[in-house]
Formats: structure tokens, C-alpha cells, sequence
DNA sequence: GCCCGAATTGCAGTCGGTGCAAGTTTGCAC
DNA sequence: GTGCAAACTTGCACCGACTGCAATTCGGGC
């Protein structure tokens, strides 16, 4: 996390002063500062890469729009081929979003599916939520200029709920572990109920300028349902 | 309505014979009907491309897969120019789900904005959602079609939230006018459930294998939400 | 230094989607 | 029914996203 965190703050602050030409000496020198003592050049230098087409996208399409930003551009812009891209992200929209794989594998999920931590359903529902949102996968400021743009591109938007969907497979299985068969809960509405309240929560969080983080809003999310619910 | 329901129960039950060729003449049967006493040849014609636009869609995709199937398949199904199919539809995923502009431009909505009918919101809500629900811009049937093939499609699923995502302006508007500036049930809050709570009636309406409406679908969502978050 | 596997790259090709400039068809008035 | 304007359809040329393949380069362990 700390890489990550460190990583963005040197390389993404501004676009610095590559407007034009490869990018590539900036975003191996951004890559400089590996957490886990021993990773070798070639994983840092996916990451950097990784996250120089991210910060590329973002330039451009803050600059320019989505639509008139085309992925050969990104690709000039980072210094990569345009088949590389595409080693990278499934899409050009994946690429503003900074999308990858969300690591739920943890102990928070194990803890939850055991029945832990508290035992009320909601409760330790709040505790996964808040704990998936603090810890993104590309870095806070990086997921939080994904979200900006996203706010501007309908298109965008719904590629994050797609994106969100897809991983209601592994919070069902979550779900399925800890209730069993339990029917007062149905599994539907608890999963899409608990992405939603995420989705809001993210949104508020960006609507609020960033400050502190995401996983504050949940309660008040969760608050406000409540009350529009009540009998 | 009615007019819908009919088209779709005379030409969408099975793909009838026309497995080849130009299905000109079975769309144009199959309009034969019209509610509104007059409705020009023109309008009937336009529905009834638009239906076999979406019927060849659904065979075709049911068949071979979503990914399987070219817009210019489909438009040889169906007999008309690919230049056509996007004069009906913005995009191939469009097809499969028969998106259009849903009228939400009722009296429905109207008594909704102006704090009726029961004043109640949560009440009302379900009321506005119920109203939707029952009257669907494309016929039942062909819907529910859609349905069943987006359930074994992530990205029709997708499509199909993003486009509920963008009737989130119209129930904002609708909500702005009814709560002014109502801070006790936030304007995200209430849209967004609104739009799950459809969604979640919809896809439990389709996994019962689609009878009666999906408006039935509702109260239990609501109440399952409620159990949820209770206290 | 040397080799293996991983990552990058160019290329050729498919498909979705759009703008434009003809045709055709429909609605309407006379 | 004739004529005209508006609405639709269609073919065509074109762009850009994305993929599979085969050649090449590059990092890491020996």
C-alpha cells in the first residue's frame, strides 16, 4: 500500500514536465521506492508502466474527453506500444478506472465469513465495506482522479457498476459461507444492497472533495436508508 | 399497451419459420394490428422493424452467444441494411435489451411530484416503481426475453444498469420537485435505492420464471431491505 | 556469459459504430 | 392521382477499439 501511495505522489502530482515524447525515464524513476525489500526490476517496472498508463489516460482525457482520446495517443503519451496497452487494461475505459482485480482474499474476508467480527449481519457487513475501501488496489489519489472522470462519463460510470457486478460472485460466495441457507436474508438483495451502499458511499466521498476517507460515508449511507425504510 | 402485447404474441412466441431471408414480410404482418385507431403506415412500419430488429437479436444470440453474433448477422436476419440497425439502435447491446426512452412522462409521475397519492413517500415510491414496471416500452415478453439473455451476459447486465443509471436524472428531477430541499432523505439515497430496488424486482420476477408482474416483486424486496438494515 | 521464460512489439485483420450523400417511401394537399 | 416535402433507408468510405500471431527483447537465475 505504502508503494503504491508513495509511488503516486512522486509520479502522478502533475504531469511534470513530459508533455511530449516517452515517458519512460519519468515512470521507471517512479517505480524507484519498492516496499517489500526484494522486488525484482521486472515487477517494478510493470507497475510502473502500469501506473504511467494510468496517469497518461487521465492527462489526456481530463484535457480532451474520453471519446477524443484515443489509446494510440495513451500509448505515445506513455511511451508503449499500443499492443501493450492492451497486455495491460481489457479496455481503454479500464484504463481510466484503474481497474485490476480487487484483493478481497484477506483475513477481513475469512473473519467475516466465520461469522466474526461482532456477529450481526449488518454490522460486519459495514466492517467489509469499510475495510475493501481502504485498501484500493492502484492507490487513493489514482482511484480518486478515476472517479472524477467517471463523474463526467456515463459510460465510465456504468463500466465501474459492471465492474463492481463482477465481483458480487465473490461476496456471494462470502455471503453463502456465512449464512448457509439462512432465507430471512436473501442472498440478492444483500449483495446488490451492499454494492450499492458502496457505490454511494465512493460517490459521496468524491462529491466531498476527497477528504478523509470513503469508508466514512458508509454509516451515513446505511443511516439514511434506514430512515427512508422505516415502517 | 395492448398494442405490444399483441405484436409480441404474434410474432416473437417461436422464430416461426423465416430462418433465412428477408423477414420483411412477417414484420410487416406482424404489425397488422393497431391500438390508436390511426396510427399512420409509417409508425407501424417503424414498430414493426424495430420489433424483428429485436427478435433476430434474441435468436441469433440465444443460439450462438452475444459475442458470436455480428450486427451484420442480425441485419440479414431481419432485412435490412446495417446502416439501418443503427438508425433504431446505438448500439448492438441495445438490441438484445430493446432499450428505449421509457415513458415515464405520465400522469403517474405527475401525481408523484406533486406529493400524491398517498403522500407517503416510500408508499408513493412503490406506486411510481409499480406504475413503471407494468408498463414496459417494448412488450413483456420481448423484455423479459431480453432478461434471460442479459442474465447469462456481464455486459448486457451492465448496459442494463448504465441505462437505468441514466433515468436517474428524470427521478431526481421528479424527487427535486416533490422534496424541494427535503434534507432528511438525501437525493442519492433514495434514487439509487429506487433504481435497486427495480432492479432486484425485475431479476427476482425472471428468475421465477417470469410470471405475473414484476411489480409483485416489489413489497418483498422492500421488506427484505427493511429486515436488513434494521436496528 | 548463457539460457529460459516473461514481456514488448509490429502487423494484419475483424468488428462496432458514424457521417455523408444519394435513393425510396409516406403523408398530405390540391 | 399528381406533386411535393419530410421521413426513412441504404451504400460507402472511414475511424478506432481490440485480438491473434510470430518475431524480438529483456530480466533473472545459473
Amino acid at each position: 500500500m505504502k508503494i503504491l501511495d508513495e509511488g503516486s505522489a512522486a509520479s502522478a502530482a502533475e504531469p511534470s514536465g513530459a508533455q511530449r515524447g516517452p515517458a519512460t525515464a519519468d515512470a521507471a524513476e517512479g517505480a524507484r521506492a519498492e516496499g517489500p525489500a526484494a522486488v525484482g526490476l521486472r515487477e517494478r517496472k510493470k507497475r510502473a508502466r502500469r501506473e504511467a498508463l494510468i496517469d497518461a489516460t487521465h492527462r489526456l482525457v481530463a484535457r480532451d474527453g474520453l471519446d477524443a482520446v484515443t489509446v494510440d495517443a495513451i500509448c505515445e503519451e506513455a511511451g508503449v506500444s499500443t499492443r501493450t496497452f492492451f497486455n495491460y487494461f481489457d479496455s481503454k475505459d479500464d484504463a481510466v478506472l484503474g481497474h485490476a482485480p480487487w484483493p478481497l482474499t484477506d483475513e477481513a474476508a475469512e473473519t467475516f465469513a466465520t461469522g466474526g467480527p461482532t456477529g450481526d449481519l449488518l454490522a460486519d457487513l459495514r466492517v467489509l465495506v469499510t475495510h475493501v475501501l481502504e485498501t484500493p488496489p492502484t492507490g487513493h489519489d489514482r482511484m480518486r482522479r478515476g472517479f472524477e472522470l467517471a463523474a463526467h462519463e456515463p459510460r465510465l460510470l456504468a463500466k465501474h457498476i459492471a465492474w463492481m457486478e463482477r465481483s458480487k460472485g465473490e461476496l456471494t460466495a462470502l455471503l453463502t459461507r456465512r449464512l448457509g441457507d439462512d432465507p430471512s436474508h436473501p442472498l440478492d438483495v444483500v449483495t446488490t444492497l451492499v454494492l450499492f451502499v458502496t457505490h454511494t458511499a465512493v460517490m459521496r466521498w468524491d462529491a466531498n472533495g476527497g477528504e478523509g476517507d470513503a469508508a466514512d460515508q458508509v454509516d451515513a449511507v446505511i443511516a439514511d436508508i434506514r430512515a427512508l425504510v422505516a415502517p
